[in-house]
DNA sequence: TCTGGGGTCCTAGGACCC
DNA sequence: TCTGGGGTCCTAGGACCC
């Protein structure tokens, strides 16, 4: 039994969210993003759309597109507000909803739909309720799968609505540009066009003839790729948010740098922030990776696996700052631009009380001198660590 | 003044164990 | 001792998505 499968797009989500709270920007071609030296393009609004700006543009190319193009800087905690507003609307019609990031989402419509006359007519008086309920524009795709509803989705904005039956593939999906494949993106399909794949209908094709180069050049995601074109894909909807099985921060820095001193202090505040955010919400982690990208660009990492999971800044800033040694030194000083900082194997706090008491802070030798860096750090009290990080940051900024 | 930041998942080689 | 394998974990790198 087929089910009926929404994917929910807002449209220009970040820029539509700021007109609603400075409606004089209404019109206007607004981007969100950052305006420094290395800022990028999130989200431009349609009247900056109509000069050229897009998203992952740099902003000084965007500022060339359109000179009166007014750029915000991003207000995450505002979007996840107005996000969990919109999609609260949506669980009113239909209680089956899975998140699928801040600004789209995909619901289950089989029960409620699936006898409807005219589900179509129903969508479409939903949409323009929710636009004028909450001044949030979407597209929605209608289909049997994710995947095809996703796609759906993506072919009309704003507001669009369009339904893929598993009849209309051929008619709809052939004919676009294996661009249009969600999950093959910019490395992936220049490779295809060289195996004189252009459209997904000559995707389909070369997969439904297994030809060899085409399962090579995409791997185990090759099987995958022909249930979804096949119509068979995923089409279960879960409910529940997933346990984050990560959490990092990274920085391009204003000047580039050759020494892991001079990238000190801006590791140090990334792990205070990051190890601050492990302890509110009682999460632990194993793995550190710390992450440098040179001048050309070229991402380098290396990674350390700890015995005992832990939330400490202070474990986690020494062995972070012992890979950052490492990383630089293969380098062999050459210019880094980016430095970033993630943890992973993240658990609960509270499964792994029973190695805690196998903890020995002694096998970390520079320990006390990571001590007295925290303590420095913690010193203005009454603010949380991320706002001390920051204001360390910003000090250190203003000095230079 | 060229090109962000936060995530997930996959691949491939080596270590180590059975 | 001429050479097995499978399973799992770790590490480094990379593709993709929003």
């Amino acid at each position: 039994m087929s089910k009926i499968i929404a994917h929910i797009d807002l449209n220009a989500f970040f820029a539509s969210a700021e007109e609603i709270r400075h409606p004089e920007l209404q019109g206007k071609p607004l981007a969100i993003g950052g305006e420094g030296r290395s800022g990028i393009i999130s989200t431009a609004n349609y009247a900056a759309r109509k000069y050229g700006v897009h998203s992952a543009q740099p902003s000084f190319q965007a500022k060339a597109c359109c000179e009166d193009l007014i750029i915000l800087p991003p207000d995450f905690d505002y979007y996840v507000m107005m996000s969990r507003s919109f999609f609260g609307r949506i669980r009113e019609f239909f209680p089956l909803v899975e998140m699928a990031s801040i600004d789209e989402a995909y619901v289950d419509m089989t029960e409620r739909l699936g006898k409807n006359k005219d589900p179509l007519g129903f969508l479409r008086r939903m949409q323009n309720y929710l636009k004028e309920e909450t001044g949030l524009s979407c597209s929605i795709g209608i289909a049997p799968t994710k995947w095809l509803a996703k796609m759906g989705s993506d072919l009309k904005k704003p507001m669009g609505l369009t339904a893929i039956r598993r009849k209309d593939i051929e008619k709809i999906l052939y004919p676009l540009s294996i661009d249009n494949f969600w999950g093959i993106g910019k490395k992936t399909a220049p490779v295809l066009r060289q195996l004189g794949i252009q459209t997904i209908g000559d995707l389909a094709r070369k997969l439904e003839e297994n030809d060899a180069a085409t399962l090579k050049t995409l791997g185990k995601f090759a099987s995958t790729a022909k249930d979804w074109i096949e119509g068979r894909g995923n089409d279960s909807i879960c409910i529940e948010e997933a346990d984050q099985k990560s959490i990092s921060m990274s920085e391009t820095l204003r000047k580039n740098v050759s020494s892991p001193q001079e990238g000190e202090d801006v590791l140090k505040s990334m792990v205070v922030s990051l190890s601050s955010k492990l302890q509110e919400s009682h999460k632990v982690v194993s793995t550190i990776t710390l992450t440098l990208k040179d001048a050309e660009f070229r991402l380098h990492s290396k990674s350390f696996t700890v015995q005992t999971p832990t939330n400490k800044e202070q474990v986690l800033y020494l062995e972070a700052w012992k890979l950052m040694g490492e990383c630089f030194e293969r380098l062999k000083g050459k210019e880094v631009r980016l430095i970033g900082v993630a943890f992973s194997k993240m658990e609960d706090e509270a499964r792994q009380t029973v190695q805690m008491s196998l903890w020995n802070y002694e096998d970390y030798e520079a320990l006390d001198k990571t001590k007295l860096l925290i303590h420095d750090l913690n010193r203005k009290s009454g603010k949380n660590q991320f706002i001390r990080a920051r204001e360390i940051k910003e000090k250190k900024n203003g000095n230079r």
